[in-house]
DNA sequence: AGCACGCCGACT
DNA sequence: GTCGGCGTGCTC
């Protein structure tokens, strides 16, 4: 359609706004519209851009440009913004920090629906004037119509249509066409179901849970980072559960961040038992229609309790009093590919924006909470016992040097197993490698089953009868023979379904469960086997990662790492945190219940410097040293970071750039920063793409991201063919 | 990101 | 002679 542009005096004035577009277009957009329109930051427009149409975000006044020909918006999409200005400060604050574009910042805080620019207002029915008058409805004969008049006779504020899905769209035109009913479109008021099932009693808490609360309800009022401190079962859960009340109590909202919330249903029954309220529980595994519900109910207030992964942080709280961020050392709250925040931190910004306490919870909290508790930053609480005075689990390294082993276990971790079942306990054993074997060999040749994609090889699933990469999706048939010498081919390593296997076939009759990601891929099969466990029928469990994540097993009283080696000698400098976190919360799994539990690590290390000095003197002090290591050799979280990645269908491109990058930033950027790099990434071919990084460190944040906006700026002039490349602010994952 | 325009191989 | 590969360039 041509442009028309009439400049009569009569034309109605119009005014100029910037638009945050989706995509990686970096610059905002500047549309027109009448001046009468009552418009503010945070609205959702449609607009024209190129060919097509986007849905993008009011973000602020702007003026007219000879630049350009500046095209009018296409529609309002809302008739009040649907973010506050408190959030939408926050949003600007994680693009700029997360060097990540606007629009798709701004995006993030809808619910999927709102993001594809849906209305909030739908389609309703009411009856006209003509239908009230009619009355008496002789006139109808369909009783369908009848039920419908009814219906809407009963409710005159009106009757939204996709609330009558049982009555036929014919039914609604014939009334529609006879002038008995009319259609009008309302914004449908938020609802929030209640909390179901019976309200239980708070139990006491003991004087070092007391003490927490009573020093954090002392900062209702004000912005306070507290990083509690609780050994695994001292009992967080009691401490979060009684600011909440409190909070509640006053009117407010509670955003509780948990690391993975499919893992935890146990969780929300907790909640909603004790607080007599059903939280919105939020995680990626929800509907689009759940998740829009949600996100209303808690713009409303209604839901006063969110409980939800890392995106709940941009939840549109209407007046949030309290964070929880539980397990804020948990990886999973960070993500390294596209928007990589780390919720913890997004979360702590909003604390402070809103002047409201914020609680992160962990028995084995990351470095940089430690340094931000020693540097005065944040205030600490700690939890040193166990609530109900269990005692602690006694870790023991278990020295397998020239030990017999049968399917990777020793004559002494079995002999201890056998014990613990025979005196009534259960087992668990930590093994963090699914599948039956990570390799598949040819003992005649030497031949590995290789990922065709990626610099690793293929895991064989016995009982799925497949060879997967772990890393990239592929998948094949398990080949009979060797493929390069036709001899028979050989399982090497042990994972999770062959340690099942071999437990199985030692312990007959005890019951087996295995906890890993292929065997809880399909849904209710975790609510299954934690029945199972649970009630006694399995008293074996073997899993992966997936055991770490906070379950309760209080008749677990020997927990086994079955191969701690591999953890001991990991190739980031977080690794040995990493390694320290893990093995403390598994063996946090035993002994919560009244028997103490006992935690035997397998290692063929075991003067291992790092394994010693956690066993002997805990977490915190273990950590501490850690902190001063970091200092010496400036890491984060003592300088800050930040990781360029680049990949490309080939080895030399992504090299190349980011080696480009590397000079021009040291010939370019503040002194300070420090550059190590490029250099391949830890695995680094991945889904058929070469990967290599450059590792950008500096004492001063702002001279890192003087240095990034630089960057940006600078490639955003020229871009090689098929490379990609992005920036990772305090990368957790070097890989 | 989309979605154009713009130049070189196998097909009705 | 056309259909179509994706290389590069722009979108208010």
């Amino acid at each position: 359609m041509p442009e028309i542009h009439v400049d009569s005096p009569i034309a109605v004035p119009e005014i100029y706004w910037q638009v945050a577009l989706p995509g990686p277009l970096r610059q905002l957009f500047t549309y027109r519209m009448p001046a009468d329109k009552a418009v503010c930051a945070g609205m959702r427009v449609r607009v024209p851009l190129g060919r097509g149409f986007r849905v993008g975000v009011l973000w602020a006044p702007a003026q007219a440009s000879a630049d350009w020909v500046i095209k009018p918006i296409e529609s309002l999409l809302d008739e009040a913004p649907l973010l506050d200005e408190a959030l939408l400060a926050c949003l600007a604050w994680a693009a700029d920090y997360y060097h990540y574009p606007l629009g798709d910042t701004l995006l993030a805080a809808f619910a999927p629906s709102l993001r594809q620019g849906a209305p909030l207002r739908r389609l309703a029915l009411r009856l006209s004037a003509a239908g009230s008058a009619a009355g008496g409805l002789e006139s109808i004969r369909g009783h369908r119509q009848k039920n419908l008049m009814q219906r809407l006779a009963a409710e005159p504020e009106g009757v939204l249509v996709q609330q009558l899905g049982d009555v036929p769209a014919n039914v609604r035109r014939r009334l529609l066409a006879l002038g008995l009913i009319e259609a009008f479109s309302l914004v449908p008021p938020p609802s929030w179901p209640d909390a179901k099932g019976v309200l239980c009693a708070a139990p006491q808490l003991n004087a070092a849970q007391a003490a927490a609360v009573r020093a954090i309800a002392a900062t209702y009022a004000e912005f306070a980072v507290w990083l509690l401190e609780g050994v695994t079962g001292s009992g967080k859960t009691e401490v979060y559960l009684h600011l909440m009340a409190d909070v509640l109590a006053a009117g407010r909202q509670v955003l509780v961040l948990v690391p993975e919330i499919a893992l935890t249903p146990q969780w929300v029954t907790r909640f909603s038992g004790r607080l007599g309220l059903r939280p919105a529980v939020l995680h990626s595994g929800l509907p689009d229609a759940d998740r829009l519900q949600a996100w209303l109910a808690v713009r409303s207030g209604l839901a006063q309790v969110v409980i939800g992964t890392r995106s709940a942080v941009f939840q549109p709280f209407a007046d949030l009093g309290l964070i929880v961020v539980d397990e804020e050392h948990d990886a999973s709250l960070k993500q390294n590919e596209g928007f990589g925040y780390h919720a913890r931190d997004v979360a702590i910004w909003r604390a402070r924006r809103l002047a409201i306490p914020i609680v992160l919870g962990s028995a084995t909290p990351s470095l940089e909470s430690i340094r931000n508790l020693e540097l005065g930053r944040y205030r600490g609480l700690s939890l040193p016992e166990r609530a109900g005075g269990a005692a602690m689990p006694k870790i023991y390294p278990l020295d397998v040097r020239n030990q017999r082993m049968q399917g990777g276990l020793s004559d002494a971790l079995l002999a201890a197993i056998e014990q613990h079942l025979l005196v009534g306990g259960q087992v668990m054993l930590y093994l963090n490698r699914r599948g039956y074997a990570p390799n598949l060999l040819c003992h005649a040749c030497g031949w590995v089953a290789e990922c065709p994609h990626c610099d690793s090889f293929v895991t064989w699933h016995r009982h799925a009868q497949r060879l997967r990469c772990h890393h990239c999706g592929y998948e094949q048939a398990v080949p009979v023979h060797c493929p390069s010498c036709s001899a028979a081919l050989t399982p090497r390593g042990l994972g999770t379904e062959q340690l099942e296997d071999v437990l199985t076939a030692l312990f007959p009759g005890f019951g087996i469960e295995r906890l890993d990601r292929d065997a809880l891929s399909r849904v209710g099969e975790l609510d299954r086997r934690l029945a199972r466990i649970h009630s006694g029928a399995a008293r074996l469990i073997v899993g992966t990662q997936i055991l770490v994540k906070g379950h309760d097993f209080p008749n677990v009283s020997l927990v086994g790492i079955v191969d701690a080696d591999q953890a001991l000698f990991a190739n980031d400098f977080r690794g040995a945190e990493r390694f320290a976190q893990q093995l403390i919360q598994v063996a946090g799994r035993a002994g919560r219940a009244d028997r103490a539990g006992v935690v035997l690590v397998q290692t063929h290390h075991p003067a291992h410097a790092g394994l010693t000095q956690l066993i002997r003197h805990g977490y915190g002090h273990f950590a501490r040293g850690l902190l001063r290591e970091r200092t010496d050799i400036g890491l984060p979280p003592v300088r800050m970071a930040a990781l360029i990645r680049a990949d490309g269908p080939a080895a030399d491109a992504p090299n190349q750039l980011l080696v480009a990058m590397a000079d021009w930033l040291g010939q370019t950027a503040d002194e300070r920063l420090v550059i190590w790099g490029p250099v391949p990434a830890p695995m680094a071919r991945r889904a058929g793409r070469y990967r290599y990084q450059l590792l950008l460190l500096a004492c001063d944040r702002r001279v890192l991201h003087e240095a990034l906006n630089a960057l940006e700026a600078w490639q955003g002039s020229r871009r090689p063919a098929g490379i990609r490349w992005s920036i990772d602010v305090d990368p957790l994952d070097m890989a």
